[in-house]
This record gives C-alpha cells, structure tokens and sequence, in this order.
RNA sequence: GCGCCCGUAGCUCAAUCGGAUAGAGCAUCGGCCUUCUAAGCCGAGGGUUGCAGGUUCGAUUCCUGCCGGGCGUGCCA
C-alpha cells in the first residue's frame, strides 16, 4: 500500500462514505450516495449517514428497513458500529480501537495525514493596495484570507504564484505628484516628507481641494505621466518606492507573506495595453461607441436593457482597468502558466470581474482547462452599519489596528503574567495582538458585511486567536515540567473526553480539504476552535503527568498531537505560537 | 428601473451546499484555582431564522411575492 492509499484512509469521512455508498449502491441497484458527514450532535455518534431516506423513496420502501439492510453488509467492523435513528439516520460511532489506531500512524506523519494533492499552478490574487493611499482596514480582508489561502495551497503540494496587483497608476497620482514638485521646488527634502504617508495624502488632496491652479497643475501631472515625461517618472518612482516600503512594512507586521517580488503592478501592464486592444481588434470583439473602444457581450446588460460594454479604451485614448485586468489576465495565463487564478477582491467587483473574464475568455486569454474565480468579500462596516468611504477621513488605518492590538495585548499579559521578563511579554504582546485581528477576520469569513469593532476585533477570550495560543502554551507547559520530548509507547483511549478529542483530531485532513472546497478560511478556524474546546475539557477531566503507565504517554501523546496540530494549523492562518504567555 | 448579495439570541458571528431539539463568543446570572497556566472549565437564562406563501418524509438553506439594508449598473481604480 503506498503512502498516499495510506494517508486516502486516515480520511475517516472518506473512508465511510466510500463504504456506505457502495453498499446503498448495490443495495438501490444504482449510483446512490451515502451522504456521510460529521456528526451534529454527540448522541448521533460521530459521523452519520444521510443517504437512506433519499433511497428509499426511490425505491419506495421503508427506510427504517432499507437502512436495517445497509447496515447488515457494511463490513466495517472494527472500525465502527452503527445505530439506525428517527425516520432512517444511520447514525456511526467509531470504536476506540480503531480510533488509537488512526492517531498511532498520524502521531508519525509530518503532513498530520493530509494527503498531497495534484500539483496544479496555481495564481492568488489578493491585497492589491492602492498606493496612492494609506492601507486602511478595508484591505485587512483580502490581505488576511489571501495570505492564508496561499499558506493552505502550498501546504497540500500546489505551485503557488503570489500576484499583488497593487494601484500604481492613474488620476491619483497627479496631485501626490504636483505636491512632490511643489516641496521640491521649495527647497524641503523629499524623503523626509515621505516618512509620513499619511499626512502626506491629506496635504496633497487638500490642496487638491481648495487650490484651483494647484488642481489644474496636479492633472497636467496624470498627462505627462503617461507620456512618460522624465522628470515626472523619476519623481512617481520615489514615491512608489516610499510607498511600497510602507506596505511592506504592514506586510510583515502582520505576518504576510507577500514580499516585494510578489508585486506586479498595474504599471507594469502598460505596454501589453496597446497590444491587448490590438488583439480584441483583431478578433473583431472590439466596437467604438460614443468615442470609446469596447466589447460587447450578450451577457452583460445596463439600464434599460441597453448592452453594457466592457470599456478598453477611453475616449480620451486613456485605458481604464478594465484593460489592465485583461492585460493580467493575459499575462497569468500565457507567461504564468496558471491552471487556476484565484481573485480575492471584494464583492463590489463582481460585474466588473465577470466582464474580465468573459473578455478574456472570448479573447482566448482564458483557455477551457483554465480556471479563473472571484472569491469575493463583504465590506466593512463602522459601528452604525454604514460602509467606511474613503473621503468621510474616517478610515481606521491598518497600522493603527495592529499596533492598538499589540498595544493591549501587552498590557493582558503584563497582568496575567508579570514573572515574565519585558522582552518575553513584548514578544507575546505581538504574537497575540496580530493573532487576535487575523483570527477575527479569518474566523468570520463569509461574503456579507460585517462591523468593524475595536473591542471584537481585538477581544483576547472566547472564540480568539489568543485562546486557541493559550491552549498550545498549555500543552507546551506540560511538557516542560514532563521533562521530555521523545515518548515511547502508544495512543490508547479510555475516557469518553480522549476518544473526543482523538476523532477531533484525526478530522484534520476533512477540515482542509472542506477549507479548500469553497476556499473558506473560517472552516478551519471552527474546526481549530473545537479542537480546542475538546482538549479544553479533555484536559480538566483526565491528568496527564500524575497518571499511571500506559495511561500517562498515552495522553501526552495525545497532548503532542493536538498541539501539532493546532500550531499547523495556524501556521495555516498566519498565526504564530508562543510557548508561554 | 434592472442585476448581484444580505436579513439568525440584547450585541458580534456560526450552521459541514436539504437533515434530527438552529449553535458559539461577548454581555447577564450561578459554580470551579494547596493536581499539569482561570486568556481556562462546568452550568442557567435568552430564538416564530425580516414577513407571507409554496416545493417534501424534513427548509435558516431551494422557489415565488412583499418589507428592509448594502453593492453595482459606459469612460475612477
């Protein structure tokens, strides 16, 4: 049996539904599946079988007695035992033998019985900063999912290209650029100026604001940048470079992995924009309408019911980013290589986003084995339920976020254990707070808005990064005091609390791949959550380091599993482990 | 107007693509530190899943209508 047969079987979920739709198969005469999943409730055992019901109506029996025949030739035995329940659950409980048995060979496994999948290429597309502004807490969702989608990605085998289309182009950049010159010509030195982003951006679109012939200055700077003048180029590449210095800065604070590699900006498409127009020309996709050059789809229609166009390029010859996406796109497939391009961008993007891939599609940029998918996210919220606007000046800036959380973070731990030294409780303080604002984003990943809230976000209890953190640190405690790291002997479950946590955490390798399945980040971070819930209760109720042999390396075995596990599975999430806190 | 998304406990969020009695955390109340870190554990209260219908053994989930909110809907990105 090779290693990947092997590691197929430590999917317990696999495993059972495998058997229980091949025995429903036989039993209907048809494909039927048997629909196992994990269980809902602890009465229900710890997977349970849904498929009965729906097959017996097919057959228009009885399913109480169809699910009696199921269960009859199953041949599972050893590895579990099967109860019928209400209209025909067929409820299973796995035995604690078989249970010992699938944590003895995973406890030796460096992946944890994740198996690897089929390598594919593929490209993530997410952060994507605007560089003419200050991050703000709006690009925590895409920095933060992209980042751990990647983690997940690479960690199942697959060959993953970092893409962080960051904003480096267009109007913005004329009034940053006419108050560089202004400084300059004053006399200040640039680089000071630029210390500070922020105040920065809020002196230029000020004076953007009240000063006419600063205004009329600051759009004859978009011209002549993308005519390529000289002197502005020089004066846009200094202020790129400060500006992607700071983001990169954010980058490692919060513990991305993007680095300045990863970054392929929008500028960087310029001179493909000419050629992609060219191409859709070619193909006679494109149309001019009122001045503009665009493709028309059937699919894509405005007000009216009047055909919505995908705008290549304006009127005034300028090339929106409808044709820088094109031009990526372009790019991901044809230079990348990618089998799978993955958008983390928010939902807002939507109709934009199918237009680029329709386009791309019909320009046969997108080929059919390749597969390009918005995975698209909610908006932030403030406290009011109104959306956070960029112009209102009430933007939470991202770095502000972090620091504010390592900030509090520092004081908790100050408190709760002062025996250890400054430096220990700064390294702890930034670990937690950076835990605690990846976790709460993470953790509540669905495509709907949600409220931002400093106190949510950086709570340190209850469902946080900081109580799965403290769990580890108990774990690591333990073994401190046990003295050793290398144990001798074997997982036997006894207590109902070991054979719990035991099925929990053989259902790591269920969890990533449902993580993977729609690309949700909060699957794994439930699954983390109860985990530790599970050790939680298992450690109140069964000592480990005063019991007797075996029961003892039994359960620091235990103890060692979890806490691989759970450090796995953060590092998954970008979230790092301290050993005491 | 049209399109997409959303509406779940006082608050913030879940619910394994149709499963059993809708779950957590925070907040409130009550227990547990001279056994491994109390950032923890155990327990209580709190719900007509926006409203009204429909589909079926079974609906927070699928369909229709309505109410409420967000986003998008040709030259910002």
């Amino acid at each position: 049996m090779g290693l990947r047969t092997l590691k197929a079987l430590m999917n317990i979920k696999h495993l059972l539904d495998k058997a229980f739709s091949e025995a429903l198969s036989k039993l209907v005469g048809s494909d039927t599946p048997g629909i196992v999943k994990q269980a809902q409730r602890e009465e229900f055992g710890h997977y349970q079988a849904n498929g009965v019901m729906a097959a017996a109506k097919k057959l228009k029996t009885n399913p109480r007695e169809l699910a009696e025949k199921l269960i009859e030739d199953i041949g599972l035995k050893g590895t579990c035992f099967t109860e019928i329940a209400g209209p025909g659950f067929v409820n299973i409980h796995l035995t604690s033998d078989f249970v010992a048995q699938q944590l003895n060979s995973v406890i030796k496994d460096s992946s944890l019985g994740v198996p690897s999948t089929e390598v594919s290429k593929i490209v993530v597309d997410y952060s994507g900063p605007n560089l003419a502004k200050e991050m703000h807490i709006g690009h925590l969702r895409s920095t933060a999912i992209g980042d751990s989608l990647v983690r997940v990605l690479e960690f199942v085998g697959h060959d993953v290209i970092r893409a962080n289309h960051v904003g480096d182009w267009g109007a913005q950049f004329g009034s940053l650029l006419a108050y560089m010159d202004q400084l300059r010509q004053a006399g200040q030195s640039l680089s000071t100026e630029l210390t500070d982003l922020e105040k920065f951006y809020q002196a230029a679109s000020a004076l953007f604001k009240s000063d006419e012939s600063f205004a009329k200055t600051a759009r004859s700077y978009v011209v002549r940048l993308q005519n390529g003048d000289n002197e502005c180029l020089s004066l846009w590449n200094q202020f790129i470079e400060e500006s992607i210095r700071h983001s990169q800065e954010v980058y490692e604070k919060f513990n991305i992995t993007l680095g300045v590699n990863d970054i392929r900006a929008e500028s960087a498409y310029n001179n493909v924009l000419p050629i992609v127009v060219q191409e859709l020309e070619e193909q006679q996709l494109l149309v001019e309408s009122e001045g503009a050059k665009c493709v028309f789809l059937d699919e894509f229609k405005g007000k009216g019911d009047k055909p919505l166009p995908a705008i290549i390029q304006k009127s005034d010859g300028g090339y929106p980013y409808m044709a820088t996406d094109l031009a990526a796109t372009r790019y991901r497939t044809q230079e990348l290589g990618a089998d799978k391009v993955l958008y983390v961008v928010g939902g807002e993007q939507l109709l934009h986003l199918r237009q680029v891939f329709a386009v791309a599609k019909a320009a046969g940029y997108i080929h059919e084995d390749q597969e390009f998918l918005h995975l698209p996210f909610g908006g932030v919220l403030k406290e009011d339920g109104l959306r956070f606007k960029t112009r209102d000046g009430a933007d939470v800036k991202l770095i502000d976020v972090l620091d504010e959380a390592i900030l509090r973070a520092f004081n908790v731990v100050s408190e709760k254990n002062p025996a250890l030294s400054e430096s220990d409780r700064g390294e702890v303080a930034r670990v937690v707070g950076i835990g605690a604002v990846k976790y709460a984003e993470l953790s509540k990943n669905r495509s709907t808005d949600y409220i931002f809230d400093w106190d949510t976000m950086l709570a340190f209890e209850g469902n946080t990064a900081p109580y799965l953190q403290y769990t580890y640190t108990r774990i690591r405690s333990m073994f401190r005091r046990a003295g050793t790291d290398s144990l001798q002997g074997s997982i036997v479950l006894g207590e109902n609390a070991e054979l719990r946590l035991g099925v929990k955490l053989l259902q790591f390798p269920e969890t990533i791949e449902s993580t993977l399945d729609d690309y949700q980040a909060n699957v794994l971070c439930n699954y983390l959550y109860e985990l530790c819930g599970f050790f939680n209760t298992f450690y109140e109720q069964c000592p480990v380091l005063i019991a007797e042999e075996p029961s003892k390396t039994s359960r620091l075995l235990l103890c060692e599993l979890t806490a691989k596990t759970l450090r796995q599975g953060l590092e998954l999430l970008g979230i790092e482990t301290v050993e005491q806190m």
